[in-house]
DNA sequence: ACCTAACTGTTATCATACTAACAATTGTTA
DNA sequence: TAACAATTGTTAGTATGATAACAGTTAGGT
């Protein structure tokens, strides 16, 4: 383990740490306001589409960073809690447009501010360059490790 | 969202999309090793061990990160791959010591240079100085995002 | 000693992350 | 046009993240 002024420096560690705190305060909030019959990962779906409604699932999967299976079976969950709707495109016939049904924009209008109460708790005591540089590091490290994913490729 | 300069700044989203190029990258680089009957996981047990062998079930899962049903799951595929071996412990019969057998400290031993590898990867062209910053910032928002989560925790 | 609370590992259940493979559709190219 | 490749959504299977509930064990308080 890389260390630096005698600090173990384990990067995953401390990411895994972060994200689970993350997560379960995310959870928690949810269920503390109300909003149990939802996960943070579909209402990221249900707050993405109020940005712009009618993407169709593979452009979901790309922005929200998740894979094709998982958007299938999020959006399938979704459907069945009546929050969205899909629709064939009919000027490509693979695509499945989804569409925010009046109970799934209400639901984001509801968990919206909680969401953004939780961004706001996160970076707490931070200052607007303090969260500037965690964030360019973060993507920083990310591209490090997408060039060497790649390199790894290569060598394949 | 909040943003700044104009930039969104979604730290959940940002952590998501890092940790799993991180997790892809952790994969990948098994895969192409040989190492490809171990998860990345799972070989984070077996590096602890390394540390210090004999930990109960427990001490890994809060060392780790993870929950006690986690470390059970892992720590039985580990077992039936030879890796580890359970001991009971006569002073405590709760307690389950988890130590390495031969095999798993093999294993243990051509994993390790290929995770410090990624690790060094991850941090190409950064000084010790952003690095140092980078889980400084982590550690202070995990630090934000825990004290809201008791809070939350009280008010329920 | 007895009762209760806390701890440890386990099981069951659900949601997510990921890969491989597939059918249907569309794009490309010989 | 016919063959091949790429795209889209889906299904199946495995591993992880997380919670609830449980039995066995230990610790504390009366």
């Amino acid at each position: 383990m890389k260390k630096i002024n005698n600090i173990n420096v384990d990067l995953g560690l401390e990411m895994a740490l972060t994200a689970s705190a993350y997560r379960a305060a995310g959870k928690k909030t949810l269920i503390v306001n109300g909003c149990d019959n939802i996960t943070r990962e579909q209402l990221g779906i249900l707050l993405l589409l109020t940005l712009e409604d009618g993407l169709y699932q593979t452009q979901i999967a790309n922005i929200l960073g998740k894979d094709r299976p998982n958007i299938t079976r999020m959006i399938d969950v979704l459907e069945t809690k009546g929050y969205i709707r899909r629709e064939k495109d009919e000027s490509n016939r693979r695509i499945l447009k989804v569409f925010l049904t009046e109970e799934g924009r209400k639901k984001a209008d509801i968990a919206k501010p909680l969401k953004d109460r939780m961004n706001a708790a996160q970076y707490k005591n931070m200052t607007d360059e303090e969260i500037l540089t965690l964030i360019n590091l973060l993507r920083k490290v990310r591209k490090n490790i997408e060039v060497e994913y790649e390199l790894n490729n290569n060598e394949v």
